[in-house]
DNA sequence: ATCGTGTATCGTCGTTATACGATAAGCTTT
DNA sequence: AAAGCTTATCGTATAACGACGATACACGAT
């Protein structure tokens, strides 16, 4: 198979790359288990999952590489932070997408066929 | 591979399957290419993809599944609309689950610690 | 230096996704 | 009935994903 991803426009390749990151339920409980602390978390997040450590470990990177989390080396354990201003970015060029897919009525009469 | 996806929250587990469907940069622009007819489209998306018949067939279908498009056989063709409720709802529940990631900081300091 | 703890990476396996050609199915028109 | 057009589906091949055990790595404590 011939990835034809570069075949659309960046925008959308970036927006999809990211609705990607989002798209297991495991990487969504991630996030949640660091908002939750309020602060980074230096392990612990293994435990909350009911997956392996290696597949947590997996999915930390994927939501590293797509710079929504940010991981730094401390200690003896691995901290984990969420990227607030990715996460932001990220709900608003959601936002923004869906907004110009759907512009709001002026006149309150959906324009639709069926 | 055991499909761990089930051992998630119903939440959790929803909101991954809606970003899934929009994972793919081909599908953002069938919905961009719905979005810019006003109406419905009952034909021509193929030809403005670079992609096969069977391919965007294929990613209509998924985005049908996800309920993010209608469609309905219009005589030779069939005509495909946007479901803008379900783009809508879409765009909203991500908005809240990412604030119940990072709730509006009261005093403007944030807690990170990396 | 050794042990223990916690994380990352490697290798692997099964599943799902992506892409396409070929074919079928449905409707229009001839 | 046959031809033509459009879309869906089937079959298939390759790539990517998800999951895990095993192993390597880094560091603190002993």
């Amino acid at each position: 198979m011939q990835n034809k991803t570069d075949l659309f426009p960046d925008r959308l390749a970036d927006l999809a790359a990211q609705a990607k990151a989002l798209s297991h339920p495991a990487r969504l409980a991630i996030l949640q288990t660091l908002a939750q602390r309020g602060t980074c978390i230096c392990g612990e997040v293994v435990d909350v999952l009911p997956l392996a450590q290696a597949t947590v470990s997996q999915h930390l990177r994927t939501l590293r590489d797509a710079g929504l989390v940010r991981g730094e080396i401390e200690g003896p354990s691995t901290c984990y932070c969420l990227d607030d201003d990715a996460l932001r970015t990220l709900a608003d060029d959601f936002g923004a997408f869906v907004n110009t897919l759907t512009p709001d009525i002026p006149n309150g009469i959906e324009p639709d066929c069926c």
